[in-house]
DNA sequence: TTAACATTGTGACCATAGTCAGTATACATC
DNA sequence: GATGTATACTGACTATGGTCACAATGTTAA
């Protein structure tokens, strides 16, 4: 008597769905992204190519759902970073070492072969829309949070809205990252993002 | 006697290309970029398989090459546009009044469809590197002569280098334009692209 | 002239993502 | 219990980008 006979089809699925999710991450995680084939996904899950499409529209969304997987895990550690600080620290100088904390984390800890990976993904849109922007929420609310503080302690302009200027520092940040990605590794992530913020702060005009 | 004999192999193969990107483009516009197969090129152009891996490492280098002659026609047309206005035009109206304009020419001429393949490739650095982004060198020039004139103008910060800043701008661009790509349809990229410039423009220091 | 070399070109072949008609099984309804 | 339906699953098949051993032909040097 199996166990899916107990708990329904729909039990069923899902453990067939876990188990392409562990077979890929071994096989990513011995092979690397690009190396790994459906076949030997299939194969080492033990299971066929039809059976495989049921659970993911197509390799990039198994991919999306990984990646997704592991970078969600770094993401939490931004706003914990910012929390690291003193509530009295100057925002401007908080929001630059969290531009700074959030570069290193992409090149060092997530690296090139990834985020290049996730950012084609994502242009390709083969993967449901957001699975990977989503993980970019939290970040959202910590620039968000951030600004206000500025406004607060009165160093800030209060003129544009917390949210929009949120996402701009969000967009702006995924933006110099594609371009890290298409232009490495000549392209310094960190120099440049520190740089472009900076210059968002101060600005241009007199 | 064929003409390839009098003139040698190679302006053979200078033909041979010439009939791809020939075949490539007309079958192109008539399907889109993305339905066309390397096969049908080939087919169309007489040739074999192998004989257009002579010419090309791959599509996307193809595709590339096409997209990049098309696109650096438009590129051209941004220093043209500066120099409608007058010399003494504020140069950070004039700056946003560029801004404006790549996002049209982006969203209105090169559209959606070409935009994501040219940013897809890139980020798969398949096609020889800077093809693309090489047309973007002259955008970086107008801009820095735009930031010089702000400071010539004693209405921008002296501070920066023009150059570095001029690179930060075609940068910016490129990431909110990436942002489009990925966020299409909702993404409103003229908006996105002017509010930004303007942050810039004006900082978010008091 | 001949021999070595470089370049263009051929087409069979491979790797791999994705499709689809059909099968099997669990569950709901009568 | 029979029938109908939804879901999971199979595996052969297709589409397509790319490779490679080999052939043909032009070029250069001895």
């Amino acid at each position: 008597m199996k166990t899916e006979k107990i708990n329904g089809k729909k039990l069923q699925g899902a453990e067939t769905k876990k188990k392409i999710l562990i077979s890929a991450a071994e096989l990513f995680s011995e092979y690397g992204f690009e190396k790994v084939s459906v076949d030997s996904i299939i194969a080492r899950a033990g299971i066929s190519k039809g059976g495989f499409y049921v659970h993911f529209n197509s390799k990039d969304t198994l991919t999306a759902a990984l990646i997704d997987e592991y970078v969600s895990k770094l993401d939490l550690s931004y706003a914990a970073y910012v929390k690291s600080f003193s509530e009295d620290a100057e925002a401007s100088e908080v929001l630059l070492s969290l531009v700074g904390k959030i570069a290193d984390v992409i090149t060092d800890e997530i690296g090139y072969n990834l985020i290049r990976i996730a950012y084609r993904i994502q242009i390709d849109r083969k993967a449901p829309n957001g699975t990977l922007l989503s993980s970019n929420r939290d970040l959202n609310t910590v620039f968000s949070d951030l600004f206000r503080r500025g406004v607060r302690q009165g160093t800030f302009r209060a003129e544009s809205d917390a949210k929009t200027v949120a996402e701009q520092f969000v967009t702006a940040s995924r933006g110099f990252t594609y371009e890290w990605c298409i232009r490495y590794p000549e392209f310094h992530l960190k120099d440049e993002l520190l740089r472009h913020f900076n210059l968002l702060l101060s600005g241009i005009k007199k």
